[in-house]
DNA sequence: GAGTTTTGGGTAAACATTTTCTAAAAACTC
DNA sequence: GAGTTTTTAGAAAATGTTTACCCAAAACTC
């Protein structure tokens, strides 16, 4: 069944293409070019012999022949900070069926926060051609964006990009679930909330610590230069940073941290403490990643929606790279964010007599069971 | 400063190709390929003149054409179950980190255990042209066996694979880790030792349960028939086994799950009653996720050490794919597994005097603390 | 029914490389 | 110094597609 004159240098046996079907459906290989990529000006009747062909020889279109010619190689970067960090695999899950369902493969790099790492996974990219790239690391140097940058190709930023033509944001809307999260320990009674931030080298960190002070002011709470500490959207640095604030004189009554990760460094520290969750100290995270209704206490926080996420990226770029997408000409791509209330925020203790409160804590508990 | 006849359609501003490069060099475009490719039967003037035009005009090859016209994509497909279980991505990490090493891209998808979604991840891969295929899934469907085998390229299988002339299988030794546990377990005065398997259509998952069986019997263990429960390797479906476990009239002591995330459903479940960990049930993870540790209480688990799965993984393929690799002939990889003991085991209640048992703790705790 | 338009499919030129073949020049050999 | 071997680099073929261009035949038009 294998052509003739193939086969000679010792190479895989390449499997069946284009001359192959040709040849079997007696047609031109421009004809089943045509009928592979729908163009429909082909014959009903040669269509369907090329489709017979192509089922017979198990035809499969050679992506790297296409991409030559074609200049588009369907190829989508996908660029994370932390590809263990599980708010990321979750993301890289829909992005990438979202992405695969329009006919793209994604290429995933994770920069862990790492200047040579990312500037070599940038030219790989380039290299292999890809067609845009999202960027979803909320944040990164300047040095890097100036290297994307200056080819030509489309871009999507998660949270910070510059203005240009060919980049699209996705505007996440910090603001919103942090006040929610804000509000909602201040209506249980908190006073002294604290703040667990990101590496304030990166801008989104700086960008929801400062939501959070706003929303605190707009409450008129104090937010002492001890209550807001810097941590690094690690467990590890969580934890820490829960010990820093265990050794104040005042101790805050609920925390609030930069992403689910750091909140389970913190509620693993105050573990280690006689201090109980929620009892003693409210803790509230950030991305609502599939975890956190697993941690103990489940844990409160704010929800940034991967899925949203996803479809907003793939959609951006489709807009940029495909020459007549319908939102071709949006610029910003707005993300909401809103609070998920579960079982690691509570009444400060002795905000309420005991009675009151044990009742209460039993009413939310079974309000959560449903 | 760009090549004259180029532009003309609309297509992206191409950037430089080895013409380019050839042009300003003064040299054939054969001996700049040679140049790149580091063959060294270059005179060492030429090659620095190549590579000083290289850098002037920022010259990339291009990897399309390099693989339509070599046959080889550079491209390792990896194939796992689920990316968001956090073993995966610490699994991809590694293996992406030293496949780039090599000069290699990683190409990922995940089953999510579903026929049509592997076949179609498969089709992908293939269209793609990797020059092989890690399949770790620990356990996937002879179907799709079939249709990779099929083609000639090199396969590594974690755990369970087909004997046959391109395949190599990472054999990982379950029974070593899992009889340490039960050992463990045993050591601490445990006699009713329940297992919640992975799904048992996986044969690692059979292969995993057969090994807590044999470990039970070398010691003389009873394992009843209701004291072994078939999960699914989810939080969800280890939380619904153990309440399953707590239903029984007689209750165990200790439990061992097939993975890390099970046993995390497992202390969600147990936090919802009376019973503590590790006091009243002591509980054994698998897999040693980063998480593990962060667990309240950190989890005793077998560990499975993704930075040795990544390299023989990496390694196999590479003896699949490159002519005259060292290890070429070798089939079979050995992985290790063994226990590491953190907080959620501890003797049975009652099986000391509390005095004892209150000491001992103390020192273990003391000891995990270094 | 001859001229004109439409339809549909084949030919061949790209695409950016690697690699084989060839040939010139350089370095030996006696 | 003529013949032989080695070294080195260029010319050109090949890789598997897409697509612009062209031309034959069919379908209209009057």
């Amino acid at each position: 069944m294998r052509k003739a004159g193939k086969a000679g240098k010792h190479r895989r046996a390449a499997s069946a293409n284009i001359h192959d079907v040709a040849r079997r459906a007696r047609v031109s290989i421009a004809t089943v070019s045509r009928v592979v990529n729908g163009i429909s000006t082909v014959d009903a009747d040669l269509a369907k012999r090329v489709w017979k062909a192509v089922e017979e020889v198990g035809y499969l279109p050679n992506t790297q022949a296409r991409a030559l010619v074609s200049g588009r190689s369907r190829i989508l970067g996908l660029i994370v900070s932390e590809i263990t960090n599980p708010f990321f695999p979750e993301l890289v899950q829909e992005f990438e069926n979202l992405a695969v369902a329009q006919g793209y493969e994604v290429m995933i790099g994770s920069t862990n926060y790492d200047a040579a790492r990312t500037e070599a996974l940038i030219r790989r990219m380039l290299q292999r051609g890809v067609d845009g790239v999202a960027v979803m690391t909320f944040g990164i140097e300047e040095a890097q964006v100036q290297q994307l940058v200056a080819h030509e190709f489309p871009l999507v930023f998660a949270d910070a990009g510059p203005d240009l033509p060919n980049v699209r944001v996705l505007e996440v809307n910090y603001g919103e679930g942090i006040r929610e999260a804000v509000q909602h320990l201040a209506a249980l009674g908190h006073r002294r909330i604290a703040f667990i931030s990101g590496p304030l080298r990166m801008r989104t960190a700086v960008t929801r610590r400062d939501a959070f002070r706003k929303s605190m002011n707009e409450l008129g709470l104090a937010v002492p230069q001890a209550y807001v500490v810097e941590g690094d959207h690690s467990m590890e640095r969580g934890k820490i940073s829960m010990e820093k604030l265990l050794a104040l004189a005042e101790l805050p009554t609920a925390v609030i941290c930069s992403n689910d990760m750091t909140a389970i460094g913190v509620l693993h520290a105050l573990d280690e403490t006689a201090y109980k969750v929620p009892t003693d100290i409210s803790v509230v995270g950030f991305d609502d990643i599939r975890l956190a209704q697993f941690m103990l206490p489940p844990l409160t926080t704010v929800r940034m929606s991967c899925k949203e996420l996803a479809e907003a990226a793939v959609e951006a770029l489709r807009a940029g790279i495909e020459p007549k997408h319908p939102q071709s000409a949006q610029k910003e791509w707005p993300i909401a964010t809103r609070l998920v209330v579960r079982r690691s925020t509570d009444f400060p203790r002795g905000s309420l007599p005991a009675v009151e409160k044990q009742k209460s804590r039993a009413a939310r508990r079974e309000a959560q069971a449903k």
